[in-house]
DNA sequence: TTTAATGCAAAGCGTTTGCACTGCT
DNA sequence: AGCAGTGCAAACGCTTTGCATTAAA
C-alpha cells in the first residue's frame, strides 16, 4: 500500500495560468496562497494557511485566506475535507476521487488511491449514488 | 438492500433502568430526552431534540439538551455522526457498527448494515485501523 | 474610472462553560 | 445539608459578512 503521489510544485507563471484559466484574477495574495495550498501544503486548515501566509507574504488577511480557499473550492481546484475529529475544514489539492486515512497518532491525513480499495455493495441498486466517502482511522503499524 | 431495523420504543421504566445501569441519574429531563433520542428520533440534531423537548416536556434548557446528549455519547448509548454537508452533529441511537447513506434530496440519513457492504483493502496491512467510515451520498432512485 | 479584491471588525452559528439555583436523597 | 443536575447567559471556535479602502485593467 502506498499513498497517492504528491502534486509537483508549480511556477508562479503556471499558477497564474491556472487562476486565469478558471476565471479568477491572479492577484498577489491568491498566487501566494495557491503556491502553498495547491502544491506544498499537506491538507492544511485555513488557520495553517494563514500562518504560512503570515510568514511568507507581506500581508494577507484572514478574510482573504477564506475567500481564496472558497474560491478555489468553487473553481474545482481544491477540495474540502471535513473529518469528524475536528470542526476545522482541511483543504486537499488532490481533486481526483480518493479516500483518506487519518492517522490519529500524528493528526496526519493521507490520501488513499481508490485502486487500493475494493468496495462492493447493493446500496447502489436502490440508491443513485453520487459520491462514496471512505475514511480509515487508525495509526501507523509498529514495525 | 434494506436499511437496518429501527429501535423499538422503550417504556419510561426501561429508560430509567438503562440510565441507572450506565451510572446516570434518571432525571425527568434525561428520561424525556432519552425517550426521543434513543427510540423515536431519526438521527436528530441537538436543535431537533430541543424543538421536540419544547413541544413535549414542560422545561428543558438548551444546556441540558447538550449535557444529556454528551452524557449519552460518553456512556456509549448514543453515537455522534458528523457529515460534511452540515456542521450540526447528528445523534444515532444505533450504536452497532454501521455505515450511512445520506439522501441529499431529503436530507435523511439511513443506516447501512455492514453486511450490505463488502470492503477489502490493503490499507489494513500498513496501518492499524480502528475504525472505517463509509458514507454513501446520493438520492433515491426513480422507480 | 470603474470594478473587483482586500482588510478589518463585527456578526453568525453551533456548542460549551461559569455560575447561581433547584430539587433529590 | 449536601450535591448532582438544571437553566440562563455569556463565551468559545471557526467561518462568513458588511463595508470602507485599495489596486488593477
Amino acid at each position: 500500500m502506498h499513498p497517492m503521489k504528491r502534486k509537483e510544485s508549480m511556477t508562479v507563471d503556471k499558477i497564474k495560468q491556472v487562476l486565469v484559466a478558471s476565471g479568477a484574477k491572479p492577484t498577489a495574495q491568491r498566487v501566494a496562497i495557491c503556491k502553498y495550498v495547491l502544491c506544498d501544503g499537506d491538507h492544511p486548515t485555513a488557520e495553517v494557511v494563514k500562518v504560512w501566509a503570515d510568514q511568507n507574504f507581506p500581508m494577507v488577511s484572514r478574510a482573504t485566506v477564506y475567500n481564496t480557499l472558497n474560491l478555489l473550492v468553487a473553481k474545482g481546484l481544491l477540495k474540502e475535507v471535513k473529518l469528524p475529529h475536528t470542526n476545522k475544514v482541511m483543504y486537499d489539492c488532490n481533486i481526483d476521487h480518493h479516500y483518506h486515512f487519518y492517522n490519529s497518532a500524528t493528526d496526519a491525513l493521507v490520501d488513499i488511491d481508490p485502486k487500493e480499495v475494493v468496495m462492493k455493495s447493493n446500496v447502489t441498486e436502490k440508491y443513485d449514488i453520487s459520491k462514496i466517502e471512505i475514511t480509515f482511522h487508525g495509526k501507523q503499524r509498529k514495525k
